[in-house]
DNA sequence: CGCTATTTTGAGCCGCGTCAATACGGGTGG
DNA sequence: CCACCCGTATTGACGCGGCTCAAAATAGCG
């Protein structure tokens, strides 16, 4: 192999935003070719993870900026009791760890559902960066804004129904954008944490999905699920249209 | 008056974060002298608005972020039933419009519970400065940032106990920051708005007052609030701190 | 094939919302 | 100064959605 071809190899492997397939739901989203080849420089992809596998935990001090490359991820947090409440799931294309800007440790914990990779940015190269290329610090900060947006989404108090109409309908969207099938999808995550996400109780999951089945809305086996009326499931859902974190329209 | 003793008197009218008591919990925080006088020249202060006065409806387009001068203001939505949902008060140094920079609308309409004033910051000029100035940059993203992190403590599933007494806490804290005592304070919104923002029935949040001060916790008549034992009222706030938003801590 | 984690199903109960009535307070006009 | 009125707040009775506890069914895995 020529030095010239490591080269490339080698360019290749630390990340290439401009050739991934999400970059148009990541940060690069908006940027041109050449910006996107500055942010090149700063992505550093991960080795591969696998089910449980941390890449953070509460109280880390906050240095990157994670973006999901593969696989599902999760975070939440513990509370004084030792509960667990799950924050989001998060989807290839998406970020984690916007929350930990504040404090500048990370405010909550982050754990692969499945394996996957993720790339992760120097967060004091990132906005550097940024304060040379302002469509990048507008991405950032649209970034943010979104989560915001997604989070006021979440405290409205919905019935079980439309939480889990919801959710069900964001999951759809969010592969939808990804190139998936917006109808048929494999949930990543168990019963236990979408009910801890949408705050239900577990039994309360499989008993509406139980129904939404009956109703002809789903169809669903264990982590198989089709929709198959997703307008009825829209009029469910109400206002929770997206209730999945962190939302893409 | 000479032409100079009327521009500083305009100086001053035109705003001068510079000299305002607020600057350390607002957008001037940790900006150099300098760096916080370049922020002078933006911002544009209200004229006074008046109890149900709207600074800003869903939809309108973004073009101003607000910062609460004096007064208290409130954040909802109004969802496809008419439902009113109360999503912040916001205090004095608060920032208000910041989840409008990702779509470019506005989310949420923002109104005056009663008489104050507020700080405009044209966002376009707020993110040109940005630019130049990394600190300001940084601190535009922590305070997008904490928002993220008090909607998340939002969104945990807490007993209406629980939420009553973090949400006087958090009142209690923003308070104490702005010099004002941390035990005893004027409630700026009727019950109706409490209820409604802390998800629960205003009868709820009645009887749970109630309650709390026939267990000596408080005293409370109508809009007066006297915290008598905060640290038993920390203890009933479990993990919901400061349900109250934004955070100060 | 047995072991364990996950999911489903059933029975009972409790927190909080709903509905309704009453009390309070601040403003207005006589 | 008092009578009246109306919006806000309180208090009581009752019902229901979703949680808890318990047990059975099913799937993944060594």
């Amino acid at each position: 192999m020529t030095p010239a071809s490591e080269n490339t190899g080698l360019a290749q492997l630390r990340s290439a935003c401009s050739r991934c397939s999400l970059a148009r739901l990541c940060l690069p989203m908006g940027l041109s070719e050449s910006q996107t080849c500055r942010l090149d420089n700063l992505v550093e992809p991960s080795a591969p993870l696998h089910a449980d596998d941390h890449l953070f935990r509460i109280d880390d001090p906050f240095t990157t900026i994670y973006a999901v490359r593969s696989g599902c991820f999760k975070s939440y947090v513990v509370d004084g009791e030792g509960r667990e409440q799950v924050l989001g799931f998060h989807l290839p294309g998406e970020l984690m760890g916007l929350d930990a800007i504040y404090t500048h440790r990370h405010r909550r914990n982050a754990v692969a559902l499945d394996t996957g990779t993720v790339c992760k940015l120097p967060y004091a190269d990132l906005t550097r960066l940024a304060t040379e290329m302002p469509q990048l610090q507008q991405q950032i900060m649209r970034l943010l804004s979104k989560d915001i947006s997604t989070l006021e989404n979440m405290v409205a108090d919905h019935t079980a129904d439309e939480r889990l109409a919801g959710f069900l309908l964001g999951l759809s969207s969010r592969y939808h954008h990804r190139g998936f099938s917006a109808t048929r999808f494999r949930l990543a995550m168990p019963r236990r944490d979408i009910a801890n996400y949408l705050r239900l109780a577990p039994e309360t999951v499989s008993r509406i999905l139980a129904r939404f089945q009956a109703d002809g809305l789903i169809a669903v086996e264990r982590r198989d699920m089709e929709l198959l009326d997703t307008e009825r499931l829209r009029q469910t859902a109400g206002e929770a249209h997206h209730l999945s974190a962190p939302v893409f329209d």
